[in-house]
DNA sequence: CATGAATGAGGTTTCATTCAT
DNA sequence: TATGAATGAAACCTCATTCAT
């Protein structure tokens, strides 16, 4: 993949036929295909155009580059998987804050799981050049997402700064990772996410209680 | 990267005459400067020849392609890092808990920065087909160095099971990345590294209390 | 040249568009002309495609690898000697035996000789790897072509079967690759194309009578 | 296979020493090895030299290049053919024709299919640049051999002149050829001996006759 | 004489991207 | 707007051959 100027990474127009936009989602779907059913090495945009019943010109009308479309791609998974955990921070309110943090990781946890297959494959994606800059842009909304639902606890005495909310999102994201790649069974999947949540519970209890 | 059959990532000769180790060295040495030098995209097998002063043939005759490069010099750092590793958990041995996960946490943070540059390089390598198979691998021996260090623990009732250890290190891996990628400031890492004890501290004091 | 899996000699796409007709026989002319003016070793798909006046991209769209490339014109080469053979079998139905026989033979040596030049740089062609399984294709029309005529001779007691006229013809084949390989004056094309006559003519008279 | 100047093709060294001759005709030997094992495309001089239990640079001492290598195994195998079909020419004197013609043919053909893999393996080699003038200098022995034979036939009236020997010669070879290529069954080689005698016979007596 | 590490020209093939239709 | 033929830079990798040890 050549990699073109880094600011050439957003779709390039914005459709506003509904035409246009159909189109725009059947690229980004068939993309997603053709990286579950051949793999990012071999994922071309011809490929992906043909996949998606359209041209590679057309394609191109939509991507300004193969960069483009996978990111797009990747931050829609991103968004997807954010949305349901900001849904689960802003229902935690008022809670202690065990409860938060429990709801909190396994709306991740599950998001996460809901498209294995997926967050796998999106991974290598997110390995490109400009992929840890949009990962960064999006944990930013996580962080304040919990940010703002752990000032809302019950039982907090202190609140956690941002190092300490990053951290943990971080060990999440790590942990999350491990798991998928290692393609893990049912069981282990429930087993590790009991665990991350008591992962995350203790870590906080111990933030918290640390600047006491 | 057209990636080839999954065993043909390793060296192609094991060099017997001297000449030859210093040439495998030197081919090594050089994909890291390349990769630091114009990542991981532009770096070709000729510019990594070139570097190391040697002809592609030559590159060729220890390296059956530019994979198996790649992966040789990801494996030795992740070798090196791992050295250090378990390295402090043999000399944390008959400690208290809190202890060992400190020194532990602190040998792996150090490591990691010690060589910050080519830990993030190596990201977008270990993303490669066939990449996390080989961290898995590497992930075994740090799960068996921590889980002999924990044996000896002057103060644990409970040992934590693979699981938690797994789940310990994954997390470690993913604050490390998510650090390493954001290109932290000394302060932040200092600070970090003191997050990242504690929160390894505290999920170890929790598994192991909760199994009681 | 390495040559790739079985199935992958046949030509890529057959080209809709007229400009991509023109195309598709613009490199396999070009392909001859190379392999006239350099010779089979030196032939490379970039030399083609620049004698063709297209871009290399533009040939691998029309024949995934050389070899096809190689191949298609072989083909082309060997049919068009087998539309003269296959005339003139029809041409020469409901007459005596050796004059099919005359007739069938000095059209195939005169196909062959038409584009002697051709003929002989695709002896080396027809040696690569999958060369022999598509003469053995394209002999078996033959065959069925001579039996066809064999069977309306006015004089024929007995017909030969089979093997018989394979025999006849890997004879031909052979003779005439000795001939085109020899580079021969005209003189002794002449001769050689009257003793094949009769090589033919005295083993079908043999064949037939023998059976009896 | 890069093609060095064509007189480049004949063995380097003569060995006088028995420890010479003895790792020539191991690389001789190797090379066979080699070519029925992974065929002529992959055949290096690097994989003939390990077979053969050398160094490459040995293998170098005694043929100045891979061609001469190959065409070395080619001659020699077509000497044997050529010494079994003289011995049967000298063994045929003074019979009828008919007679000699068949311990001919039949000596022949029994000599390739001695070693049918061998055979099938050298045509690809026989293809290369050079090899069709190898083939000739090795013909005029068989037409020198036939004809001797023939001058001492007790029936013959009249003694067939070159270009029918030849004639028949390149019949024999290419109906030989289209046999071995086919992969027969041994009793398609017991028809097709038989055929084959018929066909040079009828020939011959055809040839003799109209001369008269 | 033997070795085998080193050479490096050069071949095949891919694929993101463009632009005339 | 859509199409898809054409582009062509550039990558990977091979292997015959040499020559210092």
């Amino acid at each position: 993949m050549r990699t073109a100027t880094p600011h050439a990474f957003q779709p390039r127009k914005t459709p506003v036929q509904k035409r246009s936009t159909v189109t725009v989602e059947a690229i980004a779907e068939a993309t997603i295909q053709v990286l579950l059913a051949v793999g990012l090495d071999r994922l071309t945009t011809t490929r992906v155009a043909e996949r998606a019943g359209v041209s590679v010109g057309t394609l191109y009308q939509y991507y300004p580059n193969k960069q483009s479309l996978l990111f797009a791609v990747l931050e829609h998974h991103l968004n997807n998987v954010m949305e349901k955990v900001e849904a689960a921070c802003e229902g935690a309110r008022h809670k202690p804050l065990a409860e938060m943090i429990r709801d909190m990781v396994e709306a991740f946890v599950d998001a996460k799981m809901e498209r294995a297959d997926i967050s796998v494959a999106l991974y290598r994606v997110s390995a490109d050049a400009g992929g840890p800059a949009l990962i960064k842009r999006i944990s930013q909304r996580s962080r304040n997402a919990v940010e703002a639902m752990l000032q809302t606890a019950t039982d907090a005495e202190l609140l956690p700064d941002k190092v300490t909310i990053d951290m943990m999102l971080a060990a999440m994201a790590g942990v999350m990772r491990s798991l998928l790649e290692a393609g893990p069974s049912p069981v282990t999947v429930r087993k590790s996410r009991e665990q991350l949540v008591l992962l995350c519970q203790s870590y906080m209890a111990a933030a918290t209680a640390k600047r006491a």
